[in-house]
DNA sequence: GGAGTTTGTTCGTACGCTTTACTAACAAAC
DNA sequence: GTTTGTTAGTAAAGCGTACGAACAAACTCC
């Protein structure tokens, strides 16, 4: 770290709007409105949107076109005036792709509807590759969900671990011996299929926002072999100047030393929270003690962040029987502890209602979200 | 702290966009980079923009037609084809009024002009005031400097403690007696003038922004009375859920205790941070001892929120003699300490170039982005 | 002086959305 | 059975925004 001054200037990339981008915006806040709310008429769109009839019609016609809308026949309760046509997303045009490269062992992948519900689920077992026998494994594992698609494929999600850029480069990402693995352009040619590759736990912060039922600006914290979380900030992934937002598995917690971590610090997140370490230590003392210790720590580390943030909410995903209970009522109290209730009062802290489908259906709503526009 | 589940959605309040809401994006991609990089002709511009020199012939007769730009005479240095007319920001036609309120005793305000440089500064005591006549104080204030302005005034910022909506009502004020004071709305009508009212510490990272030597996401620490903080992350301003976002006076560090705070708790930032404690505990022992401990508690509070955000850059705003020095240095190595090197290799934290000045800068450079896209 | 370059403008075109005006289709009241 | 009023969706015309092609002006270079 620095502690001087930085040479040049922030360039913002602002770049020139043309109308044709006005009309891709509405064109999805159509397709959000019918995603969100399901079935509307035109005039309800226009109503809805603030755009005029007309526009509706016109955009409509075009999405109709594109197989994305179709009409599901006429408004059914009698009402005065002409009766409505309906209109809904066609949720039976296409089926998306999520896959989830972060548990320590396997692959997981699946073809999902355009809701978000599974329908088809492959697991293949890592077995220790990495690098490129690792990516062959991807391959393997699109392959399949792909010839297992019983719709055209709108495009495919995938939440990695490590460090991912906004090209869906894996900068890096330890455990599967990746430097800088460009994903998203080696899916994208081998499948020729659209492809968007993001970091696991930004992706479950998504699924969170898109399937959960969460308010506002939300952290995702995602505890299985290391610690890592997500960031949703106005329903935007937050990235950070490094694309390592949300790595605080290595923050030190609290000022009484603490574990050794295998970064060689004493005391970091990760050696009081990761799945390996809680078993170990509850294997050799009293367990609900450790898990009450490992609530409070993750407490310290989370209080700064929340009072910086005033965040809306904070959701845990990983083993719920570690997770659940002791550690989540410990972590709660401290938090509450060591904030003001300005702050505390407005936060909400719960575990995931997604269990392990939570990056697949993140990656899947990544999908929507990149091609439709629809979040 | 609730650990149950909120009800109801996230609704994102996208709303339509039309042709011309795009027209206005391209008017300030002109202003802006006029404003940033000084002279450019309309092929310069178009160059630049990506937009073609007959709409920025356009664009630029619009905002000549407003008196925003202004033709320079032809470009000096001899090159082949016709010579450029160069275009400019019209620095000499408006002037801007910057206004602080956030000093324990003193309203201060300044009028500035487009470049930010302070022309003539005003002060008035506090004098213990609250409520309306607190707000009586404003008025003058603004009376003052709207007095004082030599050319016609873009509009008036204004940096106030406490939180503050994003229609510039200040939420809650305790220090200025302030519940529910529409402060925006209040001076615009009584100066028929364009208003913009924002968190001090928000306002100070902006100015830090657009004029300080800073790149990417930055997180500004205002010391004082208080401490706040405020966040720039991709340019822009993070509010929070309850508008409370950098409200981190109030979060205990460490798990020793610590002093005690007149919140109640022990250990907060502020007890162990603020100006007046700073003081007194220094007039009580080891002043050197003293900014060491304030300085490592200030980095064991940034560390998480560091780490959650992957920041570029920390900016320290208040009494030099007391943070640049021991203190900084301390924060720096509790940092270093604290984080993986992922995380603080990218990190510059840094003193304010800005001294006293920054907060009314920084409402400066709010009008500048209100009125005209510039930041 | 001629060739080549660059600037900024004029003209016509394409696109996106709006307003206005219309037809179609219904409920309610008579 | 007719009239009245309402709602849905479409058609036509118009305005705003940006673009490409073409051009005149003014310069440098050879």
């Amino acid at each position: 770290m620095s502690t001087g001054y930085a040479s040049g200037r922030a360039l913002r990339l602002t770049t020139k709007v043309l109308p044709e981008h006005a009309r891709g915006h509405n064109r999805s806040l159509l397709l959000q409105t019918l995603y969100r709310a399901g079935m509307h008429s035109r005039a309800d769109l226009a109503r809805e949107t603030g755009l005029t009839r007309v526009t509706v019609s016109d955009l409509v016609a075009e999405l109709m076109g594109e197989g994305l809308v179709v009409e599901m026949g006429q408004r059914e309760d009698a009402r005065p005036g002409k009766p409505a046509t309906m209109l809904d997303l066609n949720r039976e045009a296409f089926q998306l792709i999520g896959i989830d490269l972060s548990a320590a062992d396997t692959f997981r992948g699946a073809v999902l509807d355009l809701d978000g519900r599974t329908l088809t689920r492959v697991e293949l077992p890592l077995q220790d590759r990495t690098g490129a026998d690792a990516l062959a494994l991807v391959i393997r594992l699109v392959d399949r969900l792909v010839a297992a698609a019983t719709l055209p494929v709108l495009g495919v999600g995938v939440g990695s671990p490590g460090l991912v850029d906004l090209a869906g480069v894996v900068v890096s990402a330890p455990n599967l011996g990746w430097g800088h693995e460009p994903l998203q352009l080696e899916l994208e040619t081998h499948l020729n299929l659209p492809v968007v590759v993001a970091n696991d736990a930004n992706v479950a912060a998504l699924a969170e926002h898109s399937f959960g039922e969460s308010e506002g600006d939300l952290m995702l914290v995602k505890v299985g072999h290391g610690v890592g979380a997500g960031l949703l900030l106005d329903g935007t992934p937050l990235f950070g100047s490094r694309f390592a937002a949300g790595e605080i598995g290595h923050v030190v917690v609290g000022t009484d030393g603490g574990p050794l971590c295998v970064c060689g610090k004493h005391g970091c997140l990760e050696a009081w929270l990761a799945v390996p370490r809680l078993e170990a230590a509850m294997a050799d003392g009293d367990a609900d003690a450790v898990l009450a210790q490992a609530g409070r720590r993750l407490g310290i580390a989370l209080a700064p962040i929340v009072g910086a943030l005033d965040l809306a909410g904070i959701v845990l995903s990983g083993p719920a029987h570690l997770l659940d209970g002791t550690l989540l009522a410990a972590t709660a109290d401290t938090i509450r502890d060591r904030t003001s209730p300005q702050i505390h009062g407005a936060l909400a802290l719960r575990m995931t209602t997604l269990g392990e489908d939570i990056v697949v259906r993140g990656a899947a709503a990544m999908v929507l979200s990149a091609r439709l526009g629809v979040s």
